[in-house]
DNA sequence: GCCAACGTTGGC
DNA sequence: GCCAACGTTGGC
């Protein structure tokens, strides 16, 4: 089963790449969003997904595995939420903002530029490479 | 700080 | 099951 690919939005002062960068391993709970959660539910271990800072920064600034599939969000105290469990793969060498991906042909139908609000999105193998070489990175096993 | 977009809730 | 009202997100 071919690996597949999202992007995981985040306030940095909520919870940051280089907190998740210094934590090796971090959960990712809170989301009280259906079609984000349905989303989570979709992910299995091995699957990348990039990793955008919004607020402030709006840029994607590395890539993370994930590396527990979903379960119960332990902040949940009501409701039927997921978590998953991710660690940092790698950095993008440059962080490749959202001006960038809106100003890209190739990505005008990234459900970033699309759906905006969504906290987690699906994303083509095609748009995962085309970020990675806009943020002048080459995946290293 | 504003506000458009959009997801959720609840009354009918 | 529809849809108006409401709340939240996030780009600008």
């Amino acid at each position: 089963m071919a690996r597949r690919y999202w992007l995981l939005k985040t306030e940095p002062e909520e919870y940051s790449w280089d907190r998740l960068v210094s934590d090796k391993r971090g959960t990712w709970d809170g989301v009280r969003n259906f079609s984000a959660r349905n989303h989570m539910r979709l992910m299995k271990q091995g699957d990348y997904a990039l990793f955008y800072h919004t607020g402030k920064a709006k840029e994607v600034v590395g890539v993370a595995e994930i590396v527990r599939e979903h379960y119960p969000d332990p902040t949940a105290t009501q409701g039927d939420f997921s978590a998953v469990d991710v660690r940092p793969v790698q950095a993008l060498s440059a962080p490749v903002t959202l001006q960038r991906v809106k100003a890209e042909p190739s990505l005008s139908e990234m459900v970033l530029v699309r759906r905006a609000r969504l906290s987690v999105q699906p994303v083509l193998a095609t748009e995962f490479k085309k970020i990675l070489s806009m943020g002048k990175t080459k995946l290293t096993p």
